[in-house]
DNA sequence: CTCATTACTTACATTTTATATAGTACCTAA
DNA sequence: TTAGGTACTATATAAAATGTAAGTAATGAG
C-alpha cells in the first residue's frame, strides 16, 4: 500500500501480465491481505467502518482505512458518509463488487476442498 | 518469496485469517505475482521450464523457480525430472491444481468486465 | 580441452506491503 | 471542562516479495 514506483521492473511487470491476462488483473486489485475478506463480509449488506473492525479482530485502523481506500478507487464499494456527531461512514459494494460473488464462492471452495486434501495427507 | 518469519504479527493475521476463511487461505495459496498465470498455462498441459520461461517474458529464472517451489509445495502441481543431459524437468497440475480451473475461470470473467467499467468511465 | 545447453542456486539489492504508535476534528453528554 | 466515541491521518519501522547478477553441475559435441 501507500506508495508504489512507477518506474520499477515490478511495476512494468505487473503492467504488462495484467495487460493480456484479466486473471492477473483480476488478482493484483483483489490480492490484498484483507481485500476479500471485507468483500466477503460486505456481500451481507452495508457495514459501518467500525462493524468491520470488529469482524477483523486484527486489522489495524488504517490498514482497513488503506483498504477500504482502494477498494473504493477500483469502484468495488461504495462509501457514504453521514454528517452526524460521531461520524457515521458506511461501506456498500457497487455491482461490480457483487459481481465478485462468483470469484469469492469459487475461491472458498477451491480452498475447502485444499485445505481437506493436504490435511488427510499428513 | 524466500523468508517468512514466524514471529511476526503479519504471518499470525495470515494464519488467523486463513483458519476462518477458505477464501483469504485460497488468496494466500495462488495470490503470488506469477502464481496464477503459470497455473492458467499449465491448464492446457505440462510443460518444461524453459517453456514457461519463455511464455512469461519477463519472469526471471528465479522468480520462476520460487513459484513452482510454492506450487509443488503446495501440492497444486507435480516435477518430473528426466536423468539427461542436458536436464529436462517437466510440470504438470495435479488434480488439485486442475480444480483451479473453475477460480481463474471465475477471475478471468470478473477481470474482463471489470476492465471494461473502468474503460468506459473514462 | 573447451564450449554449449538446461535447469537451477546463491548472494545481495530494491520495491512493495503490513504493522505500530500516536495523534486529529467533531460534537455531545456529564 | 472534561471525557468519550467515530473515523480517520501522519510518521516510522518491520517484513515480505520481487529483481539483478553471477555462479553451478552434468555431459556430449567439436
Amino acid at each position: 500500500m501507500s506508495e508504489i514506483k512507477e518506474t520499477s521492473t515490478n511495476f512494468a511487470n505487473k503492467i504488462a501480465l495484467a495487460d493480456e491476462c484479466p486473471e492477473a488483473y483480476a488478482s493484483n486489485i483483489i490480492g490484498g491481505q484483507w481485500t476479500l475478506v471485507i468483500c466477503s463480509w460486505l456481500l451481507s449488506g452495508k457495514m459501518r467502518f467500525g462493524e468491520l473492525r470488529k469482524k477483523l479482530p486484527n486489522i489495524t485502523e488504517r490498514m482497513l482505512t488503506l483498504q477500504l481506500r482502494k477498494l473504493e478507487e477500483h469502484k468495488i464499494i461504495s462509501r457514504t458518509i453521514y454528517a452526524e456527531v460521531p461520524p457515521r461512514v458506511e461501506y456498500e459494494l457497487t455491482p461490480i463488487g457483487y459481481a465478485l460473488k462468483p470469484v469469492i464462492k469459487a475461491l472458498e471452495s477451491w480452498g475447502e476442498e485444499h485445505r481437506e486434501l493436504v490435511k488427510n495427507q499428513r
